[in-house]
DNA sequence: GCAATGACGCTCT
DNA sequence: CAGAGCGCCATTG
């Protein structure tokens, strides 16, 4: 484990309920990390597994995915499974597919 | 400790 | 709408 910050990433990622999708930006937002949206895709990476953590539930800005070659196809594939659509241009409505947390969401 | 890298984001062209 | 450039910050060599 490289960090104690990348539990807070972790921590937001697991939150994603299935079916939906989460930008990198949203959430480093989520975690208390402004511009960190770089660092959690960082964090994701070093994933490399352990923690059923669903990463494949975050997407970039744009709605489409990052990585490149099979870990992006079999990301896409994932979604899809879970409902999640993708257009034309290999990229997801983040109107009908981003994840809407509720602000605060503990304690109140 | 400095330089380079990276699963990003925003703005300009 | 698509592509290129710059900025951001943590991890690694």
């Amino acid at each position: 484990m490289p960090t104690g910050s990348y539990s807070r990433i972790y921590d937001v990622v697991r939150r994603v309920p299935r079916g939906r999708v989460a930008t990198y930006g949203q959430v480093a937002r989520l975690a208390c990390i402004p511009n960190g949206a770089r660092q959690v895709g960082y964090a994701l990476h070093a994933l490399h597994d352990g923690p059923p953590i669903p990463w494949h539930r975050v997407v970039n800005a744009l709605g489409g995915i990052s990585l490149r070659g099979e870990s992006a196809a079999r990301q896409r594939r994932r979604l899809e499974r879970e409902g999640v659509r993708f257009d034309a241009g290999g990229r997801i409505r983040l109107a009908d597919f981003a994840w809407r947390p509720r602000r605060g969401r503990g304690p109140r």
